[in-house]
DNA sequence: CTGAAAGCGCTAACAT
DNA sequence: ATGTTAGCGCTTTCAG
């Protein structure tokens, strides 16, 4: 392999010279070859290996409009977005699907409210041919943005403003919270247990307010007292079980919203001396990783496919990019990935 | 601000049209408006605004042979890229350096070995003016593939295969793992500690090397019963901790090479009833943001300023960038980032 | 200080 | 099946 030095790279004219053929014939073969016989075919592609050719992608997106590139916009102010392995799994699904499939991935952080006009420029600047974003929040910019540059998008977890996953304007792929949640309620009461709490999420977060909803849906009527809010942390989790159990002694089950929060329930629970599951069952929601395993006892837990659902924003996205390509096929529409429980010993 | 249907975008022509200027003058204008007059610099605004115009990247680039990007590749095959929040905060400190200086981030994922020829072809494609890679190990590839795309490159972490920061051919920026280490034994030696343990860091990692050679400085030839391997988690700390004690009873104090493994360690103590800093006083290295100030007692430990890395890095990066364009200033320098002791209750 | 003109390297009609 | 040709949108000499 040929060592460059910057700026003296062949071009395609120069391959189609060392091959002895025209430089729409030589394009076609570096770009898959169709219709053009295999001796000159071979010519061609000897070509390029002695000269170690590589095509220039400025030259290739001028003419095609197409950069082979796909943004991932990262809107989360707080640091939540490294912290929380949610997303780390997330990227690694998109990543190894774009990668799959030679796209790059751009990351796009927003560091502050200003970085919106500069994200804005950036998408409607033809640098990336797709954007890829994560939890929207109401008055996000990010939808009306990609809208203006005119590229497709698809987003991570249900936008806060569609309660439909039918609404066809912002393409979404979602674990199924709810579906989830009641599959964790429903066990507990199989379980015989009656007085089952629930420990929510954050109210601003659609996937917290999908369990709960899924929550209701198995308890009807439950009484409000069983219900303390979380914030999806360790300690949001230890705080709600302390103010569960001054309020409702006699509970037998507790639904977490996330295992991070069911795992500072634990704690609580162990603290005061109450045996898991005996006298209290406990179920958490995502399966996650690091923790959901290493609990004493380890969590019984909803499980999700979270690389799974980058995998499939990605590919939704690169459908949505060959329709836009071809003319053909079918616009997005939103995905609702299946959960399942994870049996282990909390309940 | 107009909605722009894709493929139909105003180009410079079409902004020189209505300025009533020619293309060159609108294209100067664009590009900081040098040697423009001002009316004509304001006729050209004008219409840029009205237009809606986002220059072309692609054409742009076709020309310049800049793109305007910089690759982050991220060769980490286990998943300690995410789930380290070292990294993360690196990435944030990349992010908005390069965001700054109007410079998009790649991110290359290096997934599998198989990946590398895939990085090596996109680096050498002109996609990106340079690159930013970490911790590389001796074998690693990446740094012959930059010099082979003949871009410039910094590196985060110093390279194992340098022990001299003066080694221009890799300029890396790395904290002062080292000085580091001796400060906090040093600190604890001030304290009137005589048997000083250490729970080293994996010998693969240039890092926990470093901090062990820090250690060493400043305890010649200390008894290596007083040295346990750990592997930078939690678990591995604590496994070294219980060893330690076996061995060396009679020790009274701990340097850990990080703060997970210092918590790990701390947990162990307490199991055990031995009082921190009490019977034995405990450092840990980073001041890693949801552990040292978290844990109980909290930790006493060395502190370096990770985002601050990530932001020289692409400092070096830029600077590295421009010198290629405008062919003068110095060639990047390896950067070793002072550190601190952050004292907290466990020493 | 401004404009005209020449490409950057590639793809895609259109011919042949 | 292959070659010819006309741009893609921009920057940058070079004239004026």
């Amino acid at each position: 392999m040929p060592e460059q030095s910057p700026g003296s790279r062949p071009t395609l004219e120069a391959v189609a010279a060392r091959a002895g053929v025209s430089r729409a014939t030589a394009s076609r073969v570096v770009n898959g070859g169709d219709g053009v016989r295999k001796p000159l075919v071979d010519k061609v592609l000897k070509a390029v290996d002695e000269l170690g050719y590589i095509p220039n992608h400025a030259a290739r997106t001028l003419v095609t409009r197409r950069t082979g590139a796909v943004a991932v916009v990262i809107a989360e102010p707080e640091t939540r977005f490294f912290s929380d392995p949610f997303f780390s799994q997330q990227i690694r699904g998109i990543s190894k699907e774009l990668t799959a499939h030679d796209t790059q991935l751009v990351l796009l952080l927003v560091e502050g409210p200003g970085d919106f006009d500069r994200i804005a420029r950036y998408l409607a600047g033809g640098h990336v041919d797709g954007a890829l974003a994560f939890s929207l929040h109401t008055d996000d910019p990010v939808p009306a943005m990609t809208r203006r540059a005119g590229i497709p998008a698809v987003y991570g977890g249900r936008p806060s403003w569609t309660a439909d996953p039918g609404d066809q304007a912002v393409p979404y792929v979602d674990a199924d919270n709810r579906g989830g949640a009641r599959l964790a309620v429903q066990y507990l009461r199989d379980l015989g247990r009656r007085r089952i709490a629930h420990i929510a999420g954050p109210a601003d977060q659609t996937s917290a307010m999908d369990r709960l909803d899924g929550y209701r849906d198995v308890l009807l009527d439950v009484d409000p007292t069983l219900v303390a809010d979380g914030a999806f942390t360790v300690e949001s989790g230890a705080r709600a079980m302390a103010e569960l159990l001054e309020r409702r002694p006699d509970l037998d089950a507790v639904f977490a919203a996330n295992d991070l929060m069911a795992s500072g329930a634990l704690r609580v629970l162990r603290e005061r001396g109450i045996s898991v599951p005996g006298q209290v069952a406990l179920v958490g929601f995502d399966d996650m990783d690091s923790v959901a395993s290493e609990t004493d006892p380890p969590l019984t837990t909803v499980g999700q496919e979270i690389e799974g659902q980058g995998r499939l924003m990605a590919r939704l996205l690169l459908r949505a990019l060959d329709r836009e390509r071809t003319g053909s096929g079918d616009v997005p529409e939103s995905v609702i990935t299946p959960v399942t429980l994870v049996r282990r010993a909390s309940a």
